[in-house]
RNA sequence: GGGCGUUUAGCUCAGUGGGAGAGCACUGCCUUCACACGGCAGGGGUCACUGGUUCGAACCCAGUAACGCCCACCA
């Protein structure tokens, strides 16, 4: 028996052949006709064009590890899987990939574009799902959704019209986000705000009337083209006298009132403010407010429009040097300051965002928001760690309306239909062919389509057959946990909690753990611009899958980042060789063994066999406890410290002179528990090291009821205990040391 | 401007009221028939700082410092 394991774990080959074997067999369906108890999870929908990184390895190795101790517990386990059709970070893909072609999207027209990213999502998309494969993930692959779906893109029609039947979705008129790159709005959340180094300008504007110049500063000088007024504070004694009279606004010679308002800070820079109402939302606050002009001066590409006056055609930040340069030579300019501030970035290229005037979707959130907080206070749903929740609470309770709709091509598009003919707009199911106010043929359909996060908010439910109620529904909604990142919690989190109330009456998910961010050795975010990252396949190549899973599960203590470093990897790549090599010693010794008729109460156990059965069991215990709290890491180390160093160091050392003597009874005793406690320990590592266990386990002499340790049951702490005898033995372990220690 | 987190052995980090710990690294010995990806034994820390609560504090409270992250419309 001994020959079928080598005599180092080489974890390759036996990745693939119990992989496969487990699919084949169909051990990661979930049924939904089950009497057993059901137990869902969700998988983060990673993006059809990821790659799997350390990120995505340690949110599925914590999912999966809570999926098999569950399905090993007795429960029905659902862990839905599917990608996100990440609507611009796909689109951007392709059309790089044009590019290169050297084409474009509006050259390729709407349809044999969007057609295009379907046959790139066809041939290149999803790659991460092998990957995740590679980990050992046992989703149910049979149930594998995409967002842009069919049933998937019901349930998003279904959503979005009856929020707006609701009232809850609306149009509007406002100042958003524009990404000048990716060509179109942003949420609020989708830009990211970077420091940035770079200057004030200081402006000198001329008074009207007078010979006197006020001082403005700005970060932006070219919006100065857009400005409709120049703001001091109302209680400012050194411009009372201006205010009401106006400035002439230098390089496009138009009059524009100096007016009064709080927002204005007396004590920053000179006191005066310039107001651009269409590129500032400060400003376009205070154009309310007062009535003032809103001057767009961008196209969408970011350069200046006609309103621009000279500068129309230039690139934005062209046309800032050239403004700033006529300003000098006009002695308009009266310094230029080292300035640093938050600049907005777009979430997907980085490119700075500009606040531009546009009529686009917006969910009004208040309303689903105070469900979403409600059910978290009264304990629906629990975050783990609980810190987590007042960062929740914090955003749910400053909720800002959700824009969403996208000048993109690549996603759902929004089901609104206007009429060219009246002004009412058609929300539908299904497409209409006449207006639904009028009954006129003359109408067209919205371009936009949804933000990507729009349809992953109804993931848990969407996936699981929504809007039809289904048995899946029924057996496994809402889900018993979510596993992620807490870089996603409002993209994702939150937008679930609120879209699952809304249309499930019911949270979407018990409990939601949250882990921290895996990152570099020095603590830095991996990227592959710093070129530190580590990718997981070469880990998994290296080292095994076993070994990276336990390797993350250890590290995943709540509230901390990961630090990853590749010494911390080969400590337990050793530890599954030291597991190895411990069950070739048992194997070696269990070559006779007869598994028909265990029953550990028919032996006189010895004192060591009595002590490693109850410290077995008090592990079992200890174990249970961790993964119940979600204590990944706890529940790594009592695994680690009792397999290495009470199982190996102590017990087959001492189990050696009874399994050698000549005793058959003694020897078959040794055997007994030897067997007993390993194949118990293989159940309990399964979850953390599922193809290493599979491997040893089916190794193991006898036949068992299960065919496959996946599909064992885990153990629980109900070993015969004696703690009395336990405790002499860890006396006498002492003394052993102690003595050890004087020979040396 | 708000909020959160971190600070414990050379390094990476566990540890929430009573013994200061793990892995790696380090030192000495061991090529013994499971494993050198190993065994045995060992060295190493005023638990960031200052006060307070307590019989007792790494742990609770107040404050200080450094670092990091998130949110936010001061030009």
């Amino acid at each position: 028996m001994e020959e079928k394991l080598s005599k180092g774990y080489e974890p390759h080959d036996v990745e693939k052949k119990w992989y496969a074997a487990w699919e084949e067999s169909g051990l990661f369906h979930a049924d939904e006709k089950s009497g057993q108890d059901g137990y869902s999870i969700v998988i983060p929908p990673p993006n059809v064009t990821g790659v799997l990184h350390m990120g995505h390895a340690l949110n599925n190795t914590l999912q999966d590890i809570l999926a098999r101790w569950k399905r090993m517990s007795g429960f029905e386990v659902l862990w839905m899987p599917g990608t996100d059709h990440a609507g611009i970070a796909t689109q951007n893909v392709v059309e790089k990939q044009l590019a290169a072609e050297e084409c474009d999207r509006h050259a390729l027209g709407r349809d044999k574009f969007v057609e295009r990213v379907w046959q790139w999502r066809e041939e290149s998309g999803g790659k991460i799902i092998e990957q995740l494969k590679r980990l050992g993930a046992s989703c149910d692959w049979q149930r594998e959704r995409f967002t842009m779906d069919e049933g998937l893109s019901t349930a998003v029609r279904e959503v979005f019209v009856r929020l707006y039947d609701d009232g809850l979705i609306y149009r509007d008129n406002r100042l958003i986000n524009w990404c000048p790159r990716c060509h179109t709005a942003l949420s609020d959340l989708e830009v990211e705000h970077e420091d940035k180094r770079g200057h004030l300008w200081h402006l000198r504007y001329p008074v009207v009337g007078t010979d006197r110049f006020i001082t403005v500063a700005t970060t932006r000088p070219e919006t100065m083209l857009g400005d409709s007024a120049v703001a001091v504070n109302p209680e400012d004694e050194r411009y009372s006298d201006l205010i009401g009279g106006k400035v002439m606004l230098p390089l496009v010679d138009r009059e524009i009132p100096i007016i009064a308002d709080d927002y204005v800070d007396s004590e920053f820079g000179s006191g005066v403010v310039k107001i651009t109402p269409a590129h500032d939302f400060n400003d376009f606050e205070i154009g309310k407010r007062h009535n003032l002009e809103f001057i767009n001066i961008l196209d969408e590409s970011g350069n200046i429009n006609e309103n621009g006056g000279s500068y129309h055609g230039q690139e934005r930040y062209e046309a800032r040097a050239n403004v700033v340069a006529d300003l000098e030579t006009r002695d308009l300019l009266e310094k230029i300051d080292d300035y640093s501030n938050a600049v907005g970035e777009c979430y997907r290229c980085k490119t700075v965002i500009e606040p531009y005037m546009s009529k686009q979707w917006y969910v009004s959130v208040k309303p689903l928001a105070e469900e979403a907080i409600k059910a978290v206070q009264q304990g629906d749903t629990r975050i783990v760690p609980e810190q987590w929740e007042k960062t929740y609470y914090e955003w749910m309770f400053n909720i800002q309306d959700w824009c969403v709709s996208r000048q993109i091509w690549w996603g759902h598009r929004i089901p609104a239909w206007f009429c060219d003919d009246c002004d009412h707009i058609s929300v539908a199911r299904e497409d209409v062919t006449a207006c639904t106010g009028c009954g006129s043929k003359n109408i067209h359909q919205e371009t936009d389509v949804l933000d990507t996060w729009f349809s992953s908010a109804l993931w848990p439910f969407s996936t699981m057959g929504w809007p039809e109620q289904t048995q899946t529904l029924k057996k496994f909604y809402p889900t018993s946990c979510l596993v992620t990142g807490f870089d996603i919690l409002f993209f994702w989190v939150a937008r679930m909690m609120m879209m699952g109330l809304k249309f499930m009456d019911n949270v979407p998910f018990k409990d939601v753990y949250i882990h921290a961010l895996v990152r570099d050795a020095e603590g830095q975010k991996m990227s592959k611009s710093k070129g530190n990252v580590i990718d997981p396949l070469h880990v998994i190549d290296d080292y095994g899958a076993d070994a990276f899973r336990f390797t993350l599960s250890a590290f995943a203590a709540m509230g901390r980042d990961i630090k990853l470093s590749t010494e911390r990897i080969v400590g337990y790549r050793n530890f599954a060789n030291k597991l190895w090599n411990a069950s070739r010693f048992a194997l070696m010794n269990l070559e006779d063994f007869d598994t028909s008729d265990i029953d550990l109460a028919r032996f006189d156990l010895s004192l060591a066999d009595r002590w490693i059965l109850t410290r077995l069991n008090e592990m079992t215990q200890k174990l249970d406890g961790a993964l119940n709290d979600y204590k990944f890491n706890d529940a790594a180390s009592v695994l680690y410290s009792f397999t290495w160093h009470e199982f190996c160091d102590w017990y087959i050392e001492l189990v050696k002179d009874d399994l050698y003597g000549d005793d058959p009874e003694v020897k078959k005793r040794a055997q007994t528990v030897l067997f007993v406690v390993l194949e118990r320990l293989l159940r309990l590592l399964h979850p953390f090291m599922p193809f290493i266990t599979e491997e040893i386990w089916q190794a193991l002499p006898g036949e068992r009821a299960e065919k496959f340790i996946m599909r064992s049951s885990y153990p629980v702490s109900d070993l015969p205990e004696d703690r009395d005898g336990a405790a002499r033995m860890e006396l006498i372990m002492d003394v052993v040391r102690a003595i050890r220690n004087i020979r040396g």
